[in-house]
DNA sequence: GAAAAGATTACCT
DNA sequence: GGTAATCTTTTCC
């Protein structure tokens, strides 16, 4: 989770369309809510891959991307600040992939070495980064694993206060 | 082979 | 604030 906070702020680019990290969210190992709780499995494979490997899987009929740091544990990039002009709202997991063009097919993608997906260092530093629960989840939802910079207009909602 | 669950989003009350 | 849409993966019989 030590990463989750250290992306915020952090510029993501795929292709020619970029976005600054703004919300994300830890799952380490151990954690119920982690798709990695109950061992490897098909689609979660990737996620025991080598830190800096893309994790992308779809959920209903939509795909949510995360960023390997350590065997088994993840960072879920779920919004962004738009860079350059783009008139789009990447403000939710979803939406977020859906703006950056990420599919399923980058699921595996080691983004240290893939040319069309980086990782740019922090453009500006988040004034204060908020820290609350993670949303959406059934399992170890009190658990305070979620990071967004404080006050960004684009942490989807609900936001976190503390 | 069939049923249930899910790290979502959008729309209704 | 609550529920439906929608579909793939996982899990159980």
């Amino acid at each position: 989770m030590t990463v989750a906070r250290a992306l915020l702020g952090a510029t993501v680019r795929v292709g020619d369309r970029a976005v600054r990290l703004v919300e994300t969210e830890a799952y380490v190992a151990g954690d119920p809510a982690s798709h990695t709780f109950r061992g490897p499995t098909r689609r979660n494979r990737s996620m025991f891959g080598a830190p800096g490997t893309l994790y992308v899987y779809r959920i209903h009929q939509v795909v949510c991307a995360n960023l390997v740091t350590r065997s088994g544990e993840a960072v879920l990039l779920r919004a962004g600040e738009p860079l350059g002009l783009l008139a789009v709202n990447p403000s939710g997991p979803g939406r977020l992939c859906a703006v950056l063009g990420l599919t399923i097919g980058d699921d595996g993608t080691d983004v240290t070495r893939d040319g069309r997906i980086r990782l740019y260092g922090r453009l500006r530093r988040p004034a204060r980064i908020a820290v609350g629960p993670r949303v959406g989840i059934r399992r170890a939802v009190d658990r305070p694993l979620r990071f967004a910079e404080a006050g960004n207009r684009w942490v989807s909602r609900p936001r976190p206060s503390a």
